[in-house]
DNA sequence: CTCCATTGGTTCAGATTTGAACTAGTACTC
DNA sequence: GAGTACTAGTTCAAATCTGAACCAATGGAG
């Protein structure tokens, strides 16, 4: 039994193997997702975008980031960034400084309590990841899909 | 310049390899979420849950299945699914019907229209899909990450 | 048959996300 | 140096998501 959606009917749509991948990578993605924002809230209160939010800074010179460059690395729009950096700073995690250069300009600081919260949480996230879907794979696997991701990745970015 | 996460610091962590393969799964799974949710919105009004809807009910036997089936097949809450089941019914997509079998149970049922509009969208749809994913992958990279997110999906399902 | 634990869906409150204004500051252009 | 286009962030309203509480209906166990 095929799919009703297949190039069968339609070329331009996409094969077997192909529709096969895209499935696969769907339901991977939405299910891991789900599993890490249940960790992340169970260990630690977050969520995900606000972990993710936590390791660009700690990854930032300074470990500080403008919010239109932060907003790009966590893929978030700039309005959910905004709302996400107040809860932070509620949370004594993140600290908002005004840029030196551009007086339009914020910059996102993380705190020592936030540097802290990150060390503590890292490795329950992790080990999530791992199991999931790190220890699912082959080290050819891995590098294989690193390889096609970052691709995938650059064409997304434009 | 390692990350600060990272196995240096602690071997339960990712190593390179493995963080890079994490970090570019994510980016590319979150960028091209939001290239389809742009995509579908304009084209046809609908979210991305919504589409996976009504592909899921298209391809069920009967154009019909129960509510609490199709959650899990679109891999969200159930209340999500109320939600949306709503909306499309609005739209005219979709009905709702009581199952025989079990007078608590909920049958979504696509209607013409529903099919109609899935016909209508799914082209322009999984031309997104192809342009940004599969066209960036070879057949190679296509085959090893279906069996590769085929076993992670397998363990996330328990 | 009756009790009770389980399952299927919905409702509800609260949190989050998005894009569209909006404000403020920067940087060309002439 | 004035005018205008652009960039950086925030605010806002609307939509959506989640888990918890809830209401039926089912299905054993005794």
């Amino acid at each position: 039994m095929t799919s009703t959606l297949n190039a069968v009917t339609n070329p331009r749509w996409l094969d077997e193997t192909e529709m096969a991948a895209w499935r696969a990578f769907l339901s991977t993605a939405h299910l891991l997702e789900r599993r890490i924002e249940e960790q992340l809230k169970a260990a630690a209160g977050l969520t995900h975008p606000q972990y993710e939010i936590l390791v660009r800074l700690a990854d930032a010179p300074g470990r500080q980031m403008r919010m239109t460059e932060l907003a790009k690395g966590v893929i978030v729009s700039k309005s959910a960034l905004t709302y996400q950096i107040t809860q932070l700073e509620r949370a004594g995690l993140v600290e908002r400084t005004t840029c030196p250069e551009d007086d339009r300009g914020v910059l996102a600081v993380l705190t020592d309590a936030g540097t802290a919260c990150l060390e503590r949480t890292a490795p329950g996230h992790l080990e999530v990841v791992r199991e999931y879907l790190i220890d699912h794979l082959t080290r050819d696997e891995l590098e294989t899909m690193t390889t096609a991701m970052r691709r995938t990745e650059q064409a997304l970015r434009q």
